[in-house]
DNA sequence: CTTGACTCCGTACTATACTACGAGGTTTAT
DNA sequence: ATAAACCTCGTAGTATAGTACGGAGTCAAG
């Protein structure tokens, strides 16, 4: 008798640090495939489930949608797109995410400006934060990827 | 005679691009100082509220709540806290901000895997994504600043 | 001196992304 | 074989971040 390789909802939502519902949730969002089930009716997940939840958990943490998530996801999988759109659509993607590398970058910065001339240890009350980066936020970065 | 300089709601909301009733959320927030008000009640932005609405706009599409963009904008203002209380949680915060750019950067590294990989004319089927960043999503990014 | 655009306020509604609930069936350990 | 633990589903509730509404007051142009 061969067993079914795989893990359920409880483990994988235990292993990619999600509620089970979540993954549910996921699933009619079409950011995570229908498992294969088992007669019971019970998800089987593949061991892979767990970086494409960690990638979307990364994802949202840098401010990309659920939306936009699946967008990327799917990309490999338009197989109406030809290879040329592909591309073409990646590298808008590229740019957006080098302008929201930018930014953070800034903002880096300007945190480094704060560090370094809040010195001493008195009151904090004349340390700058938004005076420091003048030039932050004047270029504009939507979320749309 | 001399009149009070600065714009009204409208003015401001156009200028930031946001919504008037933004405004008066973020107002309620704590994200916008209150500002002086006319005699009629009219509320009178100084310009500079055009950059802070920036910031917090940058800072959102970056993945930032408005929690802990408060807090980022608070960090100065903060005078119960010592210049080392600062110092220390201004570095919490570069810290976060280079995961973020760390994770962006593999993002970017990906698509760029993708672009390359996917080249000719032919159909997208096989223009891997999450299989070209097997290492994506494996350290923790959480929103914690 | 009126008309239209703008502003005020409280409150209510919406979208996104979960998260919980409850009734019922399944699996597993004892 | 039975109880605890787990899973199924539809549906309902929550948090965050706006966004809209509507009645009333204000301002500027004609």
């Amino acid at each position: 008798m061969s067993k079914i390789i795989g893990m359920r909802a409880g483990q994988l939502a235990k292993a990619a640090d999600v509620n089970v519902e979540t993954l549910r949730y996921y699933e009619r969002r079409g950011l995570l495939p229908e498992p294969p089930r088992q007669a019971s009716g019970y998800r089987i997940y593949p061991e892979s489930s767990i970086d494409r939840l960690k990638f979307i958990k990364g994802a949202q943490a840098l401010g990309f949608t659920l939306e936009e998530i699946l967008d990327l996801l799917n990309m490999r999988l338009d197989t109406d797109a030809n290879r040329t759109d592909v591309r073409k659509r990646a590298r808008e993607k590229v740019n957006h995410i080098q302008e929201k590398i930018r930014a953070l970058q800034e903002m880096e910065h300007a945190l480094n400006q704060l560090i370094s001339q809040c010195h001493g240890d008195g009151s904090a009350a004349d340390c700058p934060i938004l005076e420091a980066i003048p030039s932050f936020g004047t270029k504009d970065i939507d979320n749309e990827v």
